[in-house]
DNA sequence: CTTGGCACTCAAGCCGGGGGAGTGCCAAGC
DNA sequence: GCTTGGCACTCCCCCGGCTTGAGTGCCAAG
């Protein structure tokens, strides 16, 4: 009974800070929020609150605001991810349509996401892990280069040029190119170690080094770019919470970081995870909140989708619009 | 001679206040620069130099800032681009050397142009318009749908996928992809039109539907991505310079979208332009100046390179940079 | 446990008055 | 005629003190 109270009174200091930004005192709450007891009762619960770690004070004598832990609270116990409505999801899949190729669904959904959340928004191409070899193709560019293009049934598409150790013919890379296809295709990225194994000595020993060259870069492109990229948009948006951090630089340049990046999207699965302040394991980034989910083709999730903002975000609205569009990102990937 | 006088003035002041930040006075002035004359002589060219437009006075009894007037008068009288140190250049080469492909050679340029200037850096893709097709690639994914993968001599790759209206056979891809191949192989990008025509007719009609919607897309993919994609970094930059903006967002903003982006880097010649405050084609960016050249193979310029920053921004070096940068980016363009 | 009352605290906003940097003008000097 | 020192004037900025008001904690009564 109490402790429903007071959940309540969290609840309703994370909502009035978080749509007005400005520390909440009791009697304000009291007359926003049909709590059924007086401004005193209210005091007594926040100061209970406050012992325990929930909310904060910036001075005495201001209204308290949510901890990193206070959100944590109310995050929790959030019932459920709220279902858009059907309008914003048709809007949604509209938006995602008309897409032309890969990168064009990626670029879509980080404007969509930014536009929704009003923060930044976060995608990452499809792992190539979970994924197949669609097709491979080598393009011999001169005597001692050529060029490998991956395409992963995903419809992802990784190139490298090889720098050759000898001169090659255009025979070579024929004969090449069919026996990696034959070896490869159809298989998944992360087998590609074991199935082309042994495969560069079938060549006559001129031709050897130039093929293990080859393979090697083909496995460098498989493994490292597994999940390089993390596509960001919306960074206009952090403008507008400038006065929620001391200052922007450190934010901003944490986010010029792929590596930074793909820890925000690390270790995502299919739910809506959220990680608050602190819990996040960038160190410049401790005064934002992450709130993200993976996707992928059927249950096997390919990579992650997310939003990052001020800890004082419409965690609710957020997570919802991170779940919809990591959905539909979904089944977009199910469909090609 | 007075001329020379009001010049040099006029240099000091930008030159003080590019670095200092703040409106420089007639006292400060004769302190800081050997101009052998006292205060009131300068006050007195200060006077005449806000009456012709060059600096203006945030205040009454407050020293001068440059107008954007004044900076172009400044930049025009450069004495040509001041090269950089041999270490500088040692270390670009360096910095560019690791590259394994376009997209990495385009990421290290923006990144490396943002550390040197400190400012946003944006670099443009090559364009496919001078460029020669190396390479198609075909690849059917199912009976109605193939992805087409169009490798130009620069190095870039376009991919799109394309819905087909009638279900084709492999063998109709195998023979599809033979004859473009032969139509465009080495050909210049903007000529594929000429050289494609009449192809779809030599298919039978149940099959013609779909070598058309190749065959567009085709089209399409080379004339539309012709100059797409700008990258763009280094915007934790744009927050040091807080104070120089009234607000950051709508600079943030405009920075996202793709089409401001390439007209900032629109009329690129070999030649480092500069663009002060309202000589900014963009709205939002006219209190920036864009300091941009364009690069290439010898001597068509295939893309731009450019920094934005605030209109006070170091000049000399700015364009010391982008010169040197897009240099490198039209050597690497030609090694390969 | 709740509630109204009350004293207390402290950030924010509002003067008002130096202090100082910088200007414009003027009259004298080269 | 340009340059220069002098001088009065103008405002911005900073500082300290004051008031105001929102908000709190505590207490005693219901």
């Amino acid at each position: 009974m109490l402790e429903d109270r007071r959940l309540a009174v969290l609840r309703a200091i994370v909502e009035d800070y978080v749509c007005t930004r400005e520390p909440v005192g009791s009697k304000a709450l009291v007359e926003r929020y049909p709590l059924g007891v007086s401004s005193a009762t209210i005091r007594n619960d926040m100061a209970a609150l406050e012992e325990e770690g929930y909310i904060a004070q910036p001075h005495t004598s201001a209204g308290r605001i949510p901890t990193d832990l206070g959100y944590r609270a109310f995050v929790d116990r959030l019932s459920g991810v709220k279902p858009l409505s059907p309008a914003e999801r048709r809007a949604i899949s509209n938006f995602l349509a008309g897409a032309v190729d890969l990168d064009d669904v990626m670029a879509r959904s980080v404007r969509l996401l930014a536009q929704l959340t009003r923060q930044v928004a976060l995608v990452q191409y499809p792992s190539l892990v979970q994924s197949t070899v669609l097709h491979l193709e080598i393009v011999r560019l001169s005597s001692t280069r050529v060029l490998l293009v991956l395409i992963a049934a995903t419809g992802r598409v990784e190139q490298r040029s090889v720098d050759l150790p000898a001169p090659v013919s255009e025979g070579f890379v024929t004969a090449l190119r069919s026996r990696l296809l034959t070896a490869i295709i159809g298989q998944r990225c992360t087998d590609l170690s074991g199935r082309m194994e042994g495969l560069a000595e079938q060549f006559p020993a001129d031709e050897r080094p130039s093929a293990q060259a080859i393979i090697a870069t083909l496995l460098e492109a498989t493994v490292e770019s597994e999940e390089r990229r993390v596509m960001l948009g919306g960074t206009a948006n952090l403008a507008r919470y400038r006065d929620s951090f001391s200052t922007l630089e450190p934010v901003l340049e944490a986010l010029e970081e792929q590596v930074v990046l793909l820890r925000l999207l690390g270790e995502v699965s299919g739910q809506v995870s959220v990680r608050i302040g602190h819990e996040n394991p960038v160190e410049d980034l401790q005064s934002t909140s992450v709130v993200a989910a993976g996707y992928g083709r059927g249950s096997a999730v390919a990579a992650g989708v997310g939003v990052l903002g001020p800890t004082h975000m419409d965690y609710p609205g957020t997570m919802a619009a991170v779940h919809a569009v990591a959905q539909y990102l979904s089944r977009i990937l199910d469909e090609n």
